[in-house]
Parts: structure tokens; C-alpha cells; sequence
DNA sequence: CTCCGCTAGATTGTATACAATCTTCTGATC
DNA sequence: GATCAGAAGATTGTATACAATCTAGCGGAG
């Protein structure tokens, strides 16, 4: 019963103009978090049923993440969610590294202080390492560096960095554990925000490239392990 | 009369498996040209029309360039090109001087020697500039940063410079002449790929960071003298 | 036994049709 | 004259239906 959405002021959980966006983001959403695994192949009855449409908004959702580069369509094939093999991992940590270090030192530039936010996440990364809580890790890492990327006031540079991060957190989801999250890596992210609140945008990118090469090391030696997908 | 291709082997322009793909590439040009300028709405019917289909396939392109950042799309309003304010071409300028600088340093890494074709579009650029063929001249310009971006061997970094490139090329077509393409654009790509030809990465950044200085600042003189679209 | 060619089923591609929404214009009211 | 309600037209959103293509399995030829 559509329409009905109008009656009900402030009660539904999303107004109707923003049916699309809805389903992008929750298709989105599942390719970031492995439930679409790389490789998986869309199928759109199926995936137009368990939404509740038609396949015409299903396939213009998927056509837009393969704009994003979330998912490869093949004429008269379908759309898989896109493969990534061990060299994706490489370049990818290579052009974030080069986006990241360019949003640290707008953010220098600007005088952004992000320590308090971040003393806060390492308190709540605590928490959630002690309970085995491995999406509340994804998302406070996730919140740690949308901060940064924010903090450039570039929306482009944000985009580019988003579109990264999503390729990175589907490797992740993919075959990171709770373990091999240390918790280095928040006293690095401290670490960072401390040379930012110092203007010292150098040391930042320092403590940077440190940190995005241990977790791309990571990533791929657990990566190589298994078959490329 | 669709399936007629078939029957004549090596002969049709393009496959009629890739027809959609040619259908985004068209418009894709036609944004980045010009043609449908910034602010520009994108009527479905109209557009559909023009194409020879019906609006389903239509409505997938627009959601593919606008996972590509070229169109913006509002429910039930309907789709425009995206617009482009000064604070986007500053953006995205900066953003442009990180992705190109690192894959001059990637470039330099793998001995990658563009002298030859570099010289070789020099001496054509000078031929448009006489005849002042300003499309042949962002063409030749397109070529060569795309030679750049190639020679980084990462074909992420390949796809941001691209989407910078698009971004670009629209702001350069709606306020670029003729006059404003000097010489020296194309002497300072010479000193680009000298530089890498001698490994010298540092040397091709800092001619790189002028280059896209006074490329940027000719772009926001002419733009700031209009009402920004 | 292997390799084609063929058919049936599954899946994708898109034209048509209609519903929903927006925009513009008109005319009435103050 | 300004403002607003309402209707008509324009435009977008999408479900349905069907055509085109692909895939898997089967049977026959070599």
C-alpha cells in the first residue's frame, strides 16, 4: 500500500522519497560486509524478491554500484560483486596512502583537532575487543578515518577515500579476525591526531604509512593463504 | 532491424553485446564535452528518443553515471549534470596534483620512458593550435595524463585520475579557448617525461605541481568572472 | 570415450503501460 | 494586486510481459 507512508508523520523508518538511495545503501552495505562476497553472482529475481520490488529499481541500484565499483555487470551475464585479488590489496593501500597523507595535511592546514573523538573510540575499541565485537571494530576504524577525511574539506577527496575504504573493508570483512586486530592500531590512530593537533603534518603521514602498511601486510598474508577470488 | 550485426562480421561499428556500454560512453562524452552542460537536465523521454530506446535502459545509464560522480539524480525530479562551483575545481585540483604526483613516482620506479610519444604530440599540438582545433588539443592533453596514470601500473589509481580527469575536462570545456591552451603546456609535458625518463620523480612532481597550477588558476580566472553553474 | 549439436530451463534485456509525483497555469478569494 | 487551491499537463517510478541470450544436460556421431 503505498502512500500510506504520508498518514503516519515522523513514524516510518525512512520517508519514500529515498526509496532508492535505501536500497543502494543496504546492497552496499552487504558487499562492504562480506555477506555478497567478492566473485558472488547478483541474481536479480532473487535479490528483487528478498527486497520486495521489481527488477527494474534492482538493476538501476546495481548499475549505480558498478558506477561506484562495487560490482561488475557483463551484458547477457549478470552482476557479480567485483573480485579482488592480492595486487587490488597493493594498489589500493598505495592510493589511499597518497589520499590519506593529502587529507592530513589539509586537516593540518585547518587546525583540526580530532583527540578527543579519538581517546573516546580507543576507550570504546577496548570494549569491544574484550567482547569479540569485530563490527564494532570495522566501524569505530571506519569512523576514525571518515574523521580524517572530513577533516580535509574536500567532498572529492572524501569520495575518493570512501571508494576506497569500501574496496579495503571488503577484503577485510573477508579475511580479517578479531585477533589480528592489535590494539596498536589505536594507539597509532592517537598517535596521528597528536602530530595533527601539533601542526605537524609530517610526522602524521609517518605514523600513517606505518600504519597502512601493517595493516595491508596483514590483509595479504592471510590474503595469499587462501585462493584469490 | 536488431541481430542484422551478426551477419556482418568485423564490419558493425560495435558488437550488440556492448550496446549499452556505447550508450554510456555517448552520453558520458556528450557531459564531458560540453553539450550537456553543467545544471543541464537530462529529460528521459527526450533523451531516450534521441537514442533510438526506450527509457528502462536510459534510466540505467543515468544511474551509472551518477555512480560516477558526472550526474546528480533526485527522486521524482529527475536527473542533471552534475554542477561544478570554483570550490570543486580548486578541489579537485588538489586531489588531481596527489594522484598524478604519486603516479609520476610509480612511474619513475619502473623506468617508464615517455619522451617519444610525448615530442610526437607536441609537434601535433602545435599543428590544432595553428588551426585551432581546441578538440584535437584536449585530446592530446587527455592522452598524455592518461600515459601517465597507465604508466603507474595500478589500475585503481588509473580509475581516480580518470574520474579527476572527467571533472576536469567538463570545467575546461565550458570555460577553456583556444588562447588559453598556451605553448608551454605542452613544453612542460616534455619536462615532465625528461624528468622520469631520468628517474628524477622529485623533478617531474615540481614541474607537475606548476603545470596543474596555471592550468587551475586559468580555469578559476575565466570562472569566477561568470555566475558559478 | 570424446566431442558436437541441440533442446529445455534459467536468466537477462527492454518495450509498454500505468501509477505516482511534480510543475504550471488558471481562477477565485481577500 | 497578491495569494492560494485546484486542475491539467508533464515527468518520473516501476510492475508486467515478452524477447533475446545464456547454460546445462542429453543424445548421437565419430
Amino acid at each position: 500500500m503505498p502512500g500510506v507512508y504520508k498518514d503516519m508523520a515522523m513514524s516510518a523508518p525512512r520517508a519514500p522519497e529515498q526509496r532508492f538511495e535505501s536500497l543502494v545503501d543496504a546492497l552496499r552495505e552487504a558487499i562492504l560486509t562480506g555477506r555478497y562476497a567478492p566473485g558472488t553472482r547478483l541474481l536479480q529475481e532473487e535479490l528483487a524478491e528478498a527486497f520486495g520490488i521489481s527488477r527494474i529499481p534492482l538493476r538501476e541500484a546495481l548499475r549505480r554500484l558498478e558506477g561506484e565499483g562495487l560490482v561488475v555487470i557483463s551484458p547477457n551475464k549478470g552482476a557479480i560483486v567485483r573480485p579482488l585479488a592480492p595486487k587490488d590489496v597493493v594498489d589500493l593501500y598505495e592510493l589511499r596512502l597518497a589520499l590519506e597523507s593529502l587529507a592530513l595535511r589539509r586537516a593540518a592546514e585547518r587546525f583540526v583537532d580530532l583527540r578527543e573523538i579519538t581517546k573516546t573510540r580507543h576507550a570504546e575499541a577496548r570494549r569491544a575487543i574484550a567482547t569479540s565485537n569485530l563490527p564494532a571494530l570495522f566501524k569505530l576504524d571506519r569512523d576514525f578515518h571518515a574523521d580524517i577525511a572530513a577533516a580535509s574539506d574536500n567532498p572529492h577527496l572524501v569520495a575518493a577515500l570512501g571508494a576506497q575504504w569500501s574496496q579495503i573493508m571488503r577484503v577485510m570483512h573477508a579475511y580479517f579476525q578479531v585477533e589480528m586486530y592489535p590494539e596498536a592500531v589505536w594507539d597509532e590512530h592517537e598517535a596521528i591526531v597528536d602530530a595533527l593537533a601539533h601542526g605537524d603534518a609530517g610526522a602524521a603521514v609517518n605514523v600513517l604509512t606505518r600504519h597502512l602498511s601493517e595493516s595491508r601486510d596483514a590483509i595479504l598474508s592471510h590474503l595469499r593463504a587462501r585462493v584469490s577470488v
